[in-house]
DNA sequence: GATGAATGAGATTTCATTCAT
DNA sequence: TATGAATGAAATCTCATTCAT
């Protein structure tokens, strides 16, 4: 189970620097930034970043699964304290700053994308975090709050593409949302 | 008009033929192509690319200036062809490949958009695209189309970004479109 | 027969220039020496020497093409001159620059060596100057100058690797030369 | 004698399997393996190697005083068993595995071998093994075996250069030895 | 003393841009 | 004017060596 023999305490600590910088630096600046950028934000060189992951690739697929899984937690807390789905929902599109970085991630260029699927760890984690997301998209749907005729993929979809605008349409983004989820609401008149 | 000094019937052919290839090749590989391969791609030198166009961004904001005006055009084509402005609305934004082309372009990155916006040829026409889209907007919306609690300018944001989206999603972008903009129409119920 | 469109003037200089000088960088200080040093020597910037040659590998098979070339000149150069095969062979041994410098490259790392040889230029050069050393041998033999027991191959693979010593043995290669060619020659007692 | 203070008994054990491994490794891959390689191989951290050699030098000159003392004993071990010097010193060519390891280190870049021999203790070693190596070929000489007119460093150098062949001739090196030493023996006819 | 994490200098390679032909 | 060769700055990645644990 533990292939990774234990990081020492500094390690696991630069480790984890590292990927909420590189996931920082990412949702600003793009996934071509040069790597010295994110080693120097992150406050370590060059060679500590390349060791723990050898190519931009790997790091791109740790920064996925890192976001993938704080994704979930959000979900199922969006679930939990919400009254309603449709309400956990609302809540998690307009809360979870996670979530942005990780459709950001998702309309990458399929190449990079591809790279990201190759790490069995993302995967498996995106994977959850898709059924999680179903999930709750389909109780929204089951309670009927959500139009009959969408799919839930359609509306994962379009509210996932809405949340993927850039850094210079963030302003308007909130009511782009709430103008989506009114269109896709049922029983509206 | 003819601020600048004739042009060679060759060269006229090579500068509209270099903004044609840059166009698709933007489209298909990112604004970050080697210029190398746009020149080769255009059957000309690289010299010859930079005799017309002294670096990147002018080359960049020369090829919007092109789809701004083919735009403007499809818009013109659009209104005049339609019923009703909603009929043109919805025509232009499911049939301009120019429009999806601009969109593209109007979502890049800050720093490259504010050298477009300084390129005063690319500014102008750019100000009449959207001016013409903001007429065939307020039209609908004054027919009653369109819901009149929304502004244009959030119709016009919200229906570019989904146009915007990346080829790896351009199997979902139609229904999208359709879902969007059923959700900005008036009178549903 | 022409697959490259004849390269300019200045090209054609740059690129001899490279290949000599590479020549004489590798045999001075190996295989390893960086690209930048090749550069800075024959006068030139890395960027043109990527553009002929785009990686080490390629520049090395070049280099290998080069050289094979000129001994094979070197090789009909010897049997033109001189009175018998043997005296040809022996010439051909202590005079020629080309053939020490080949050798080095013969006994390169056997991944650069497939490397090389999977180059179809050099590759069919490097046959050429194979067959035409060993009819030089070959002849030799014939004549009665080399002990009959001893093989072709056997002949061309000791003598390259003396000649293949390197620069601080250069004193001692004359002499060792001397030592296995008698040692080779038949009819001695 | 002792001038360095007695090392702990794992700590001169890992002393040992650093050297033997570092032979190893050189041999298989040339001098230029990651001193993390070596390490990764005798099962050490790069720190432990570290602290037993300064840096790649030192541990080239351990290495090499190494082999030298293997060889020495190689040496005396085929004098002693051997019926005639030459005897021996066949023997000693065609079966010292140390030997071959010890001519390969004998033919690096000078700048190397200059490091090699500013440590004493190789210093010291590598002239008693030169030593032997001498009184041997001085021996044969005496016996009448070699050559009268081929000096002792001579055929030294010679056989060494022969034993030197790289990995990829490793087959061709019986022979040619079997040649040279033909060549060098008196009295052939 | 042992470990392996961190560092940064250096090598490879790419490409925007300039300039000789 | 068109061409594509030359340049060099910048990015990626590797590894010798140092140092915290």
């Amino acid at each position: 189970m533990t292939r990774e023999p234990a990081l020492r305490a500094d390690a696991r600590r630069n480790h984890h620097l590292i990927i909420t910088t590189a996931a920082a630096v990412f949702a600003e600046d793009g996934l071509d930034v040069p790597m010295e950028a994110i080693a120097r934000r992150a406050g370590v060189g060059v060679g500590t970043l390349y060791r723990r992951f050898p190519d931009r690739g790997e790091l791109i697929a740790a920064v996925a699964a890192h976001t993938f899984r704080a994704v979930l937690e959000d979900v199922r807390a969006a679930a939990a304290a919400a009254p309603t789905p449709w309400d956990a929902l609302t809540r998690l599109l307009s809360g979870s700053e996670n979530l942005r970085l990780t459709v950001h991630l998702a309309f990458l260029s399929p190449h990079t994308w591809t790279r990201v699927h190759s790490a069995s760890e993302s995967r498996e984690i995106h994977d959850e975090m898709m059924a999680a997301l179903e999930t709750l998209v389909n109780d929204a749907r089951r309670e009927g709050s959500i139009r009959a005729d969408v799919g839930t993929e359609e509306v994962l979809g379009l509210v996932s593409w809405v949340l993927a605008a850039p850094a210079s349409a963030a302003e308007s983004v909130p009511r782009w949302l709430e103008l989506v989820l009114d269109g896709l609401r049922a029983h509206r008149y």
